[in-house]
DNA sequence: AGAAGGACCAGTGGTCCGTA
DNA sequence: AGAAGGACCAGTGGTCCGTA
């Protein structure tokens, strides 16, 4: 129900097989494939071996006799791990761009908002945030590339993406071009951020709330202790100034 | 931390004695004397027989050596239960007038100002409704008249008090004069509130958090259920005039 | 080693039901 | 009987750590 605009546009099967366990719904996208998320692939036929179905889009494999390993199929295969990519740029071999995981985001936030329709629409309570229940859903529709632990683990990216796009990529650039790891950009984010609620009076919560697409999402707790560590010393380092007090002395 | 003006209005003893269970500090306000709730009253020698000492406000029974019962003292006393009392009465006997109900919305507001000051100071996520972490708070704090199956029990009939204090005023009057007792004023004050609601295009939790001192507390879930339920029977009903649609028909 | 995510855990919202 | 509230429970926010 409450299909909209955006349902077109992501290319999903949402509203498929609630009942089917998600096992061979993921997709990974690979470079440019995430416009194409999997969703929508599996069929009336089971997978006997499970695991290319489900990864192979950035091979265009769609044979679906692929050997790997005697296993028994069906085991739950993981999302290509994320590289660091700059703007625009497609990631390639088994890997994800930093553009693909911004858009898991916005994914997220239709997700969100088809279920803040439907408990509407039945007078229960409705979220304002990316909750579990939200999670559940995207796993029910068979959108179990989304999950909690990932989409936690990059908010303040995705925020610095929101906040400060100039600054969000350059930051890419510049640790793409020194071929730095995810990890340490997924680092690098939060010192900027800070910045920013420094800024505005060091309330990391207000400029979540302010900005329509990050209202949505939970402030990550890392960002919130580096904001109220850092303002504690800045007042700390002021008010050392002679002439005293927390304002600048000039 | 973080005292207010509050704190010198309420009279209570909120920073004391953290480490001290509740069980002393229990204030049932009978009739007026909820403008001094008992937080205050507890000192260094500790309670022999409990009971007394933590009831009898409205006995002005100041005497600390009543006895009551073999049991070794201490057990929980409870609140006295309410009664449908008109606006300004004061209830008499060992009962608690609506007065006091809704006295106890508002110092629980306060103590929630307080509970989300302490999160600002130490950059913790802050509280925006009534949580547990305030009922906790509360029962810290010694206010352990305030409660959460209670609190939550009447929420409506405060609603009602802050949305039409006129109406609730009324039906207070009206239920009194007929004899009825507090469960079934509760009941009845459901109806206004949908009332309400179906004026303002059934949105109940835009009606809560329109309000300032009703926002901070979650939507009872039978009162939700109701404005759905009308809104739907509503919706049903007016589909059925001849020249149909959901508009009125002239 | 670096990274994705199943699964756990402490504390939540909600309210039932043993108690007085 | 009517009512107050201790205490329970399903599902939450948060993230660790066994996995690949």
């Amino acid at each position: 129900e409450t299909n909209n605009a955006f349902d077109a546009l992501s290319g999903e099967g949402l509203s498929e097989e609630p009942m089917q366990k998600d096992k061979e719904a993921a997709g990974s996208g690979g470079g440019g494939a995430w416009e194409v998320p999997a969703g929508e692939r599996k069929q009336q036929q089971r997978r006997r071996k499970g695991q290319r179905r489900v990864v192979d889009i950035d091979h265009d494999d769609e044979n679906e006799d692929d050997e790997n390993g005697g296993s028994v199929g069906n085991e739950r295969q993981r999302e290509h791990p994320f590289i660091v990519t700059e703007p625009g740029e497609v990631a390639r071999g088994k890997k994800n761009g930093l553009d693909y995981l911004f858009h898991l985001y916005e994914q997220c936030r239709e997700f969100l908002i088809r279920v803040q329709n439907i408990a509407k629409d039945r007078g229960e309570k409705c979220p304002t945030k990316v909750t579990n229940q939200v999670f559940r859903y995207t796993m029910k529709v068979g959108a179990s590339y989304i999950n909690k632990p990932k989409m936690r683990h990059y908010v303040h990216c995705y925020a610095l993406h929101c906040l400060d796009e100039e600054a969000s990529n350059a930051l890419r650039k510049t640790f793409k071009d020194r071929g730095e790891n995810v990890g340490a950009w997924r680092q690098a984010c939060y010192m900027p951020l800070v910045t920013i609620a420094a800024r505005q009076g060091w309330d990391i919560d207000a400029i979540f709330n302010a900005h329509p697409r990050l209202a949505i999402w939970y402030v990550p707790t890392k960002l919130r202790q580096l904001c109220h560590a850092e303002r504690n010393s800045a007042a700390a380092s002021s008010s050392v100034i002679p002439g005293g007090g927390d304002h600048f002395p000039f």
